[in-house]
DNA sequence: TTTTTTATGTTGCATTTGCAACAGACTTAT
DNA sequence: ATAAGTCTGTTGCAAATGCAACATAAAAAA
């Protein structure tokens, strides 16, 4: 994703330095953590894939965000709702830096290398994600399953071009897209009849 | 909203000093910015109330976030999509900091007393924005207009209990959730119907 | 004040979407 | 290789939502 090379030279050069920090490895399936009451914690992705899913009251389960190497998550980030349970989940092994965000910003700061590194790298993170948030509310304020679809493909396009993988299975798509997964389908059918895209699976192709 | 004696107090403390930063001051109704092409424009919203609004393809005027005190915004957080043109709007007297990214982050690193400053609000400022994105997702991803409206009276009752005013009018409200305002407003009579809540305009008292 | 504009609430109707169920393809484990 | 499990695409049907139109209330402008 961003420079991982200096981020992965970033994590050898703190880990001795600063106490209030851990890294913990985590297998497919994993709890890495909940969002419960404000601890301000504080994450970042070394590596492997996480998902950010909500319960809701019947049970249901959402994908609220998605993590991949170098992203940054935990309670500081959130405002914390009762009324739903936060968790993130390992999709495969995962590499996870864990901190107390007052621990870095009050009691460390300009004392130790890690943090002085933090304040490096932060504005990169963060704008980070900042733009995927907002382009996923971007995708999300668009009302017809059929716009979400075509706003997204877009946006992979000016990064892929018009022949692309999605970096996620259909079933996934439909979750952040928040749509129902068999009307996701009957959409991408509709648009494939009609000599927009073609697919196979979550290969796409743009035709126009 | 934040500590705004502190910001205030950083104004008046860069404003001479960095020849890279405008303030500029804008009426109701005017455009503070568009998001075009990538010029790491970066803002900072000193004072009044802004929307950042997309035109789609087909003229719909759709309020993607809505910024006040403190709020950062600009084409550094945006993946520009051609799709679509987005327009902050002014919805009062704003006064906006405007500057380049580039131009703080690397030309003017540890040279201004500005920059300086801007190290220290940077992590207060991006985590609240990334708190408000957050919620704002979290609110998107329920599928009913029942549960966005729960949701989102729930997050205010945190705040302030359970009677509060809305920050927005009730058109504005159900661009806010993405959800047509008169079906917003059908919902709105049921859970009024169901003893759910109380609401007069734009105030609202939770029953339970 | 009066007039004009904008916001709100309501309802009928058409459309979209979610839900459920199922069959076939693909993947993973045994 | 076989079996078990998961993912994908499809369809009928019910429910939710968007759209349009209108009346009234409130706010802003004259």
């Amino acid at each position: 994703m961003k420079d991982n090379l200096e981020i992965s030279k970033f994590i050898n050069e703190f880990s001795s330095n600063c106490s209030k920090v851990q890294v913990k490895d985590f297998e497919k399936g994993e709890t890495i953590t909940t969002f419960l009451v404000n601890r301000n914690q504080f994450c970042i992705l070394i590596s492997g894939i996480a998902d950010l899913v909500r319960y809701d009251y019947n049970g249901n389960r959402i994908v609220t965000e998605r993590f991949s190497d170098n992203s940054i998550f935990g309670e500081t980030f959130y405002k914390i709702n009762t009324n739903s349970e936060f968790v993130v989940e390992a999709k495969d092994k995962c590499k996870v830096l864990l901190f107390s965000y007052d621990d870095i910003n009050q009691k460390c700061k300009a004392h130790c290398s890690f943090h002085k590194k933090l304040i490096d790298f932060f504005p990169t993170l963060v704008i980070s994600k900042i733009t995927d948030l907002t382009s996923r509310i971007d995708l999300l304020s668009r009302r017809s399953t059929r716009d979400k679809l075509l706003g997204y493909f877009n946006l992979l396009s000016k990064e892929y071009g018009k022949s692309f993988t999605l970096p996620f299975s259909i079933t996934e798509l439909a979750n952040y897209l928040v749509v129902d997964r068999s009307s996701m389908s009957r959409e991408l059918a509709i648009l494939k009849k009609e000599n927009f895209i073609k697919q196979d699976r979550n290969k796409i192709t743009l035709l126009y």
